[in-house]
DNA sequence: GTATAATTAAAACAAACGTTCGATTGAATG
DNA sequence: CATTCAATCGAACGTTTGTTTTAATTATAC
């Protein structure tokens, strides 16, 4: 039988880490809740800076890989003008909610990694990190350009920060709030819906004028 | 001359803490930085989590006062209709933004304070967190909820949230996006307009069809 | 001026941290 | 059976952590 000691350590680093942080986790509270010796981590990962780097690398990559996948399935499919803001915003938000059905059970873990992840913001590690969403970046950058040409260059990025604001939060804090008030809708899929909905509007949104007191708008309907 | 420790004490923390996190910053860090005695944050404040309590207070309830008082403020101006979507979002996102004009200087620090603390998740520590907010949230809720009649309960909370995440997210990373490619809007008041209009268009958007395709969202021109 | 309280300074505390070490296991290989 | 080698183990390393204690200093009141 092969060891699982590294899975054993991956699943409760991701469970530890993504529930108080990966400074307040030590590798003590690691090791034992693996169940394994407290040296194995240095010896199957390095460090334990290197251990968060592989926890990362096991959600992170299969996630991209996911999004630019679905990318280019909607491009192939698109006509001359490119594929609808929706199919881009789908594809970008989807892959990290597609692995689970239901809230509330206790195998989102990971989500709160992520979602804690997307906010830590140690300068160095920070580097690391977002080499690895570059390309996605890019990408879907490249894309929405093209879905909203009514923006600028200048207004682009903004919006894609907000867009991954929105998601990130409601990775970390979903929970929560579903855990505070009963809401209907407490699918993991019903809740992406949400979101690529209000993303969609928010990316879709007319250039703001530098008008001291803009006009409401105008509600849908 | 009254002792100004505490208030060294306090400045230092919130550069230290919003540039590395709380549990990575250290009582010596902080009292090396303020030039005051280890002993001394422990006389003046009980502890380090007293500490950060301390730290939030002194940002917080100036930011929630403020964005009360501005509520009240279009609530008294507005029809019977109530206040317009965009003054609404506007009184909630401005005020932290308010008390810095530009951007890249080092006095943005409590900014990424505040989007550092809006994702720390220790559930205890949320708790008393959340308690500041709660008036907050209470009332923007219903202000909105009546400026956009269409969303039903279930669907507002969630909004609500996904406002919080980006707002949370460019306080966080807003600096980091500026320094790597030099965007025209720099000023914080201009991002500031950017994030609103985000926002309104988010929050305003019609109520999602379950449907497995749905149509491109329309684009405003 | 002296007493009393508030503040700062220096040192020490136990506990927890990430890491490293040599020894031991257990199966695969010769 | 002897050897090898990766895997695991218990124990300890040297630091750093937040906190506490004790002494000295400063400010305030009588």
């Amino acid at each position: 039988m092969p060891s699982d000691t590294k899975r054993r350590i991956l699943d409760a680093a991701e469970q530890l880490i993504g529930d108080k942080g990966f400074p307040s986790t030590s590798m003590r509270d690691i090791t034992k809740t693996a169940n394994v010796n407290l040296a194995s981590i240095n010896y199957h990962f390095g460090s334990k800076e290197a251990l968060l780097a592989a926890v990362l690398e096991r959600r992170l990559q299969p996630i991209n890989e996911r999004r630019l996948h679905l990318l280019d399935e909607i491009e192939l499919q698109a006509d001359d003008r490119g594929p609808a803001l929706y199919d881009i915003v789908r594809a970008f938000l989807s892959p990290p909610f597609e692995q689970q059905e239901q809230w509330g059970n206790n195998s989102e873990t990971f989500l709160r990694l992520l979602g804690r992840i997307h906010s830590e913001t140690n300068e160095e590690f920070r580097q690391e990190f977002m080499s690895e969403f570059e390309m996605v970046f890019q990408r879907f950058g490249t894309a929405l350009q093209r879905s909203v040409p009514h923006l600028t260059h200048s207004d682009m990025p903004w919006r894609m920060l907000f867009m991954v604001g929105s998601m990130a939060f409601t990775m970390s804090w979903g929970q929560s709030l579903l855990a505070r008030e009963p809401i209907a809708n407490n699918k993991s899929a019903d809740i992406l819906e949400e979101l690529i909905t209000y993303t969609c509007a928010g990316l879709a949104a007319p250039i703001h004028q530098k008008v001291s007191r803009p006009q409401q708008l105008q509600e849908t309907q």
